[in-house]
DNA sequence: CATGAATGAGAGTTCATTCAT
DNA sequence: GATGAATGAACTCTCATTCAT
């Protein structure tokens, strides 16, 4: 996780801070360069425009959260496994990331619509674990795409309501509870 | 649904088809206005801002929502009834009314999030039956606000990625599959 | 004083308490219409636009101004007694109809400076009073014109400074204190 | 006298002259952008908004004329003196510095009321120049803010009509005339 | 005569982007 | 590379005026 501290990098960084707090279009480049504590000018020399701006750290921050899944799928190729691995990577990231996940999770799902659909690797990662749990008959048949989306949607919702403190419990018991309701509905 | 169609009525509509379109904040009330053949000024006439009129638009829309799921529960209040109905009438809704469907959802999880929060009704009512059920002993016990969370994230998404094309599968079986699998979540 | 109440006359009525509140160009049609309890369009049977309204409200008031000065010089013809009525009718004016004198005198110097240079019948009566006064030897000479605007400024500065409660002093007295001092420059 | 000629000031004067011609209200950001041969956008790089450089304008002018006056106070502490140096002060300011001092009375009367009251140097001197005198049994015993207050009405009326050509006389006979007058009054 | 919804020109303000230094 | 003042197009919003009813 250690970064190099770059110029760049401190605007994305700076960058990424306000896209969460005030979404994509409400920031100003301004806001930005205020916080990266660098002048305005010197943004337009590390990006073309403030949109590439935005889709540099999209794409930064699930490339991070695509790594940080990785290593929680490593664990063995059991797809059920697999699947525990991936549910369990999913929340810790939320915790441990909670801007970068909120905002790989929003910024899909509206301002970079259309940019962001075919890169949604973790999207394509679950449907793969879910097409080999069906071929090795641990899943029983079904849409995989269809059962991918079911789950990605209990999981970030499930995150969305815990951030914004309306469901009361702890990781662990989440994590469990999520897990077993995702094996409930595969198996 | 047939609806009175006065002037302001026409900006309503206009504006719920571009901040779909568009999100609320790239929406401009020029654009506003060409879309409802009005001119920028009328808009101001029967909203104090444009944040007034989101908020509008996005009342009135959950408002429909809301009667058309109730018109799912009146089926009897057998608990798994009362599920399966809101399912499907949420489904339902996002099939003929998409773009009201799709702006209270997404409004909801990012533009207007502390304005609406409070106001969303039918995740309030899918609470409300889960609980039910359980003090029935029809469902398991657990934490109804987890569970809620986890069925809502599963509608929602699945008919976002069904409303993208990248589920190929038919309504009915749709329903279907979303139904059993929340029952088994919940048994 | 007693006037006759039809909708033109609110219509001035309103438009001379919000014009004095906030200025001409800062009171709207629609705020007149609001206080004067008629609609917008009403407002334009009765005056070509804001402007002419502004004019009539003006030159109204300036002829009740004028009128009741008038009404204290008709005690005798004696210089001093008219210099001395007309300042005691300046300071009446004031203080029985505040705002009317206020947007005379405001009005007059800023707002409506081009309009009502050569209608400011009060000054010019002072004037007179002055001339006369040189002519029958009570005063001394000088440019009747520059003591005119020395008096008229004493008497509006002082009125100015009163009404905004920085001069704490009863009315007899200020008008005893206003007339000895014209006075002493005259004579 | 010679000031700095950076955009900032470009502005400041485009305004003074706009702001006297036509009021602060009716002169738009538009005219000034012109005047100053800047773009729009240029003001608020400078100024938060008009009001604030309407109040930066009337502050700048104040304390000009503050200076200015001042320089005609230290010739002596005799109180005669001071006054006499104090309405020459003024007349010279407003001969020299025409729409500077035009602006600083009529905006401290109408349209920056509130602001400026208190901030209001020029006035507070008088009525310090008063109390000295009569301390000192050079003037006699008077409410000083009274005094003060037509000696100051005197002045700006009496400016005002010689800008405006209605009272033909020159300078020094006036500044004489004036000096004289208040004397009497103050005696 | 009266209404008030509608207009549209234009107000103040914001902001991504540029460019001389 | 870095700066930050300057830009100007586009934004939200206001308001005097009009006109069908």
């Amino acid at each position: 996780m250690a970064q190099v501290r770059t110029k760049k990098q401190d605007i994305v960084n700076a960058a990424l801070a306000l896209f969460m707090k005030k979404g994509i279009k409400a920031t100003t480049t301004r806001d930005i360069a205020l916080r990266a504590d660098i002048s305005e000018g010197t943004i337009y020399r590390h990006f073309k425009s403030k949109a590439e701006l935005a889709q540099v750290v999209f794409e930064q921050n699930l490339e991070l959260f695509w790594k940080h899944l990785r290593h929680y799928l490593h664990r063995g190729d059991d797809p059920e496994q697999l699947l525990s691995g991936y549910i369990r990577g999913c929340f810790e990231f939320a915790r441990r990331h909670q801007r970068r996940y909120s905002f790989v999770i929003a910024a899909h799902q509206t301002e970079l619509k259309k940019l962001s659909r075919q890169k949604m690797k973790p999207m394509r990662m679950l449907i793969k674990i879910l097409m080999l749990g069906q071929k090795q008959k641990f899943f029983r048949e079904a849409n995989a795409h269809l059962a991918a989306a079911m789950i990605f949607g209990m999981l970030t919702q499930t995150i969305f309501y815990m951030k914004s403190g309306q469901i009361a419990v702890n990781y662990p018991i989440v994590i469990q509870e999520t897990t077993a309701a995702c094996l409930r509905i595969l198996k």
